[in-house]
DNA sequence: CTTGACATACGAACCTCTTCGTAGTAACTT
DNA sequence: AAGTTACTACGAAGAGGTTCGTATGTCAAG
């Protein structure tokens, strides 16, 4: 069925940053991660949660006295879907521009760039 | 000195696009190009745009009675900037990834393919 | 049993974003 | 001159996002 979850928002993203990289989580967990970033309440976090599972964003694990969460999409889904989204609001579909602005915004190393070209070769197979 | 101006929200960029493609640009034909898109007041239209001077992301002649309004900043620009966020905040900085998001998002037509080769090799020039 | 540590729930404040209605003003029409 | 139309200014409402304080519950150790 795959429902349509919305965009997440800046803190959501980084709590699901954090979710994608530990695999299920606790809250004290999530927590400490944002805070080794920047000052935060262990509370906001946890509402952070809460609101997130209320999106679906992400699951909750209840069977533990400490709730366990954890992503509701792969961390390829959830870019797929910020990627499609910037790549139609922005720049109207081009994935040329798109590419160009990440670029210009972020020198890529000479790696990165083999890496880019791999990618398409990759893909031109398969479109083939 | 180039200041920064703050990431243009959702409906910023609808604003922005308009101004963008139409250069120096009176309220009404903002008004009327959004219009065609979805059913927008006129007064909706003109506080975006004096919140958006507010802010920086639009500058506005106010010589004639009817004020004109052009983006502060070149597409080009803000592209940089949208995509540099998003890579950072979704794609821990791999412009792989976000390509790769953007490619599975919204299939790329062979001349498109073809144009990010190009892009690819034109960059590789100019990093050696 | 009491205390302390640690967990969730939740209301509330505060901000930004978005939208629109109303008011006031300038200019054109009759 | 009076009325109509076109414009800007601005307050305010409503939604959503973010943060945090407080209340409450659970459990284990003393």
């Amino acid at each position: 069925m795959a429902e349509k979850l919305p965009r997440p928002t800046d803190a959501e993203l980084e709590i699901l940053t954090v979710l994608w990289s530990r695999g299920p989580t606790t809250v004290r967990e999530v927590h400490d991660a944002i805070c080794a970033r920047k000052p935060t309440q262990y509370t906001t976090v946890l509402k952070m949660l809460q609101i997130m599972a209320e999106k679906g964003l992400v699951r909750r694990d209840e069977k533990q006295r400490a709730h366990i969460y954890r992503a509701a999409q792969p961390r390829e889904r959830t870019q797929r879907q910020l990627a499609g989204d910037l790549l139609q609001r922005a720049f109207n579909g081009s994935a040329r521009s798109l590419l160009l602005g990440a670029l210009s915004a972020q020198k890529a190393s000479k790696e990165e760039l083999s890496e880019l070209h791999r990618l398409l070769e990759e893909y031109e197979k398969g479109t083939r």
